[in-house]
DNA sequence: ACTTCTCTCTACCAATTGGTAGAGGACCGT
DNA sequence: ACGGTCCTCTACCAATTGGTAGAGAGAAGT
């Protein structure tokens, strides 16, 4: 067996909740796409919620592992920025459906919401100190860090994942146009953070 | 009667819609929150898709309102996008679930996308002209503008809407951390935006 | 008094929901 | 050969889902 029914199921329910939502994705639409019974699911999970925790808790701590390795190869700036960027933006083209569940974990009345945060708490500390010293260093525009880092998780998430937006805009949504988004981007943000 | 049956069932279906989600609020739900029948909505909506449809419309209308309102006002340059995004954030904390609704309509799984960019076309068509003529001009940095308007969007949609995310970092919800999320935001663009 | 129209209701319905109980097969060490 | 554990299944369940049929109340026009 090269991967776990658990493993499957985890994979399904990412596919299933970062596309359609929580509340949309029935344990039979889950077990039929995976060609078994809900009753399988149930073994290994307690409950319908209990799938999804499971699966946020492996998709923060796949996005967190991803920020981990980008803030240990210590780059400085907007290189580290750009680095940023790019990695997420290779996640969004890769793996569409992570950054769909982060959104419908982060909408208001989502639960679990502190299951995510548990999470990313430490990168975003670090996120923020990073700025502070940047901006302390004159590397960066000095502004309020918290407030600057919401403004770009906003802007780089939203980008990377509003895809219908992007459609109903008459944006093309294929590769060459996402990367023609990470470009223009990354020269949005450039303008925002470089020091005057 | 101070306000129709059929009035009040879209303000609510807005505030579940634009809250829980379409899929996780039922006909019931929604009834019972009004003190009436979900026969009652029956005889209104043809069915419950029809209400989401109708709700999407009036909500849709509403934004384009805003908009056309302050496009009317002629206002040159940094102070048209600063006056905008002041514009959005009261619609923001007056109506949350208005934003809300737009982030459940433009989630990937969605129907009536398109319901929603039949009416929002015509205002990204007159933005996009808006900053190419202000690129133009000079009084705006050159870039492509169909990205430019994605990366504002994002950036401003997000800000406003993700308050969950703001919890999870920190940052006050309070009216006082609208006001200071709002003018750091503005202080982005103009940074973003500005001709070198 | 009559019909007609508008509105909200009760009474149902078949399908789907998340979840329980437990049978049965495959593989394990003994 | 045998008991135990792991896994997936069938069978079932009560509750909830969106939706239908139609009764009845009230107001309005004739």
């Amino acid at each position: 067996m090269a991967e776990s029914t658990r493993e499957r199921i985890l994979d399904a329910a990412l596919r299933a909740y970062g596309t359609d939502g929580f509340a949309a994705t029935s344990l039979d639409a889950l077990a039929a796409d995976l060609g078994i019974r809900k009753q399988t699911i149930l073994y290994y999970f307690p409950s319908k919620h209990a799938v999804f925790e499971a699966v946020v808790d492996r998709a923060a701590s796949d996005l967190v592992k991803v920020f981990e390795e980008e803030a240990a190869r210590g780059i400085d700036g907007l290189d580290q920025v750009e680095a940023i960027v790019k990695r997420v933006f290779r996640l969004a083209v890769r793996r569409p459906q992570l950054l769909g569940l982060i959104r419908e974990v982060t909408r208001p009345g989502s639960l679990s919401i502190d299951r995510l945060s548990d999470h990313t708490a430490p990168i975003f500390d670090r996120a923020r100190d990073f700025l502070q010293r940047e901006m302390d260093a004159g590397r960066m525009r000095p502004s309020d860090p918290e407030m600057l880092l919401l403004s770009l998780y906003s802007t780089v998430v939203g980008v990377a994942t509003e895809l219908e937006v992007q459609r109903a805009m008459g944006i093309s949504d294929s590769l060459r146009g996402a990367v023609a988004r990470r470009q223009e981007l990354i020269r949005f943000l450039r303008a925002a953070l470089e020091p005057v």
